[in-house]
DNA sequence: TTTGATAATGAAAATCATTTTCAATAAATT
DNA sequence: AATTTATTGAAAATGATTTTCATTATCAAA
């Protein structure tokens, strides 16, 4: 509700435009929370963050616009299978651009990496080529993450032997 | 509840009781059904395959079943982000070996692929590797899914032009 | 700038997949 | 066959997310 949010007009208000979606405080403000955040938040976490600030935005309308925000493209949603969606801003000049993850399957905790060596970029054009005309199928994205145990927990089981 | 599930001994028998797990008729029934299945089944598919046969078999024991295969390492969990977990076989005779995965972000149907290229299983290897020793991280398993249109919701799209 | 149409919002209720509880039952061991 | 204890099913509980609906705010037009 009410009132209209304090600083001046952000890089993704076109893109709401281009939308025909309004430019409300709400989205402002979980937008801001958004390109502050190098961590994959959920729902929630977003939420937590904006009711700092203002107490007046409901954890329904974080829902909605974080699904409004992932219809449009500007945020990407993930599921690391923990029953809850993580969301992460995808395109702007705060983006993350393009990467990878590694999931701890002990403690959850996820790293992301973007600094893929020379080969896995080329190959995965390739093999996006070969798949796509093998099934006639529109390749637009991929996801990649390897799954195993991080420094932590590995010494924590240690200490526990 | 009830009785004795007809056919022989199954060859994860020696799986279940490897984790003390007894052998009881509703697990016969649904790794049956799992390795008679190509497909990727979520919880509720499972159960209505069950029910038909064996009216007795209840939804609470078909997740209770998949947890602990999951587990015990019988069977392999996905989430394909539409809200409801995928389980298939992961192991055993009609096992399906490691594969990747194409996903329709339109219909949502999922294509199965290992027939890898050369260079990718080669890759993977390395990728492991140096991902390894960069981040300290012991990896055990990895997911790769390529996003697009299948051939089917593409000339669908065409179509409606 | 005010106005009006309508998109967006918040609170509460509804959903939906999955988990927990608990008394009854069946599997394996003696 | 008897005993122990894991497993089961039904119903209730949970937790994330969505829907409903009356109210409010945004934006385009006057």
């Amino acid at each position: 509700m009410s009132g209209r949010y304090g600083r001046g007009p952000r890089w993704w208000d076109s893109n709401l435009r281009k939308h025909s979606c309004r430019i409300t405080m709400p989205r402002q403000v979980i937008l801001d929370v958004l390109s502050n955040e190098e961590q994959h938040l959920s729902a929630e976490d977003v939420f937590l963050k904006v009711h700092k600030k203002y107490p007046d935005i409901g954890l329904t309308t974080v829902y909605r616009t974080l699904n409004l925000l992932t219809q449009i493209g500007l945020v990407v949603r993930f599921d690391f299978g923990d029953g809850k969606a993580r969301y992460e801003l995808s395109s702007g000049p705060e983006k993350k651009g393009h990467h990878h993850h590694l999931v701890c399957t002990k403690c959850n905790r996820i790293i992301d990496y973007d600094d893929f060596i020379e080969e896995e970029e080329k190959l995965f054009g390739k093999i996006e080529k070969v798949l796509s005309e093998k099934y006639d199928f529109e390749i637009t994205d991929h996801l990649v993450r390897f799954y195993g145990l991080c420094e932590e927990c590995r010494s924590e089981i240690q200490e526990s032997l």
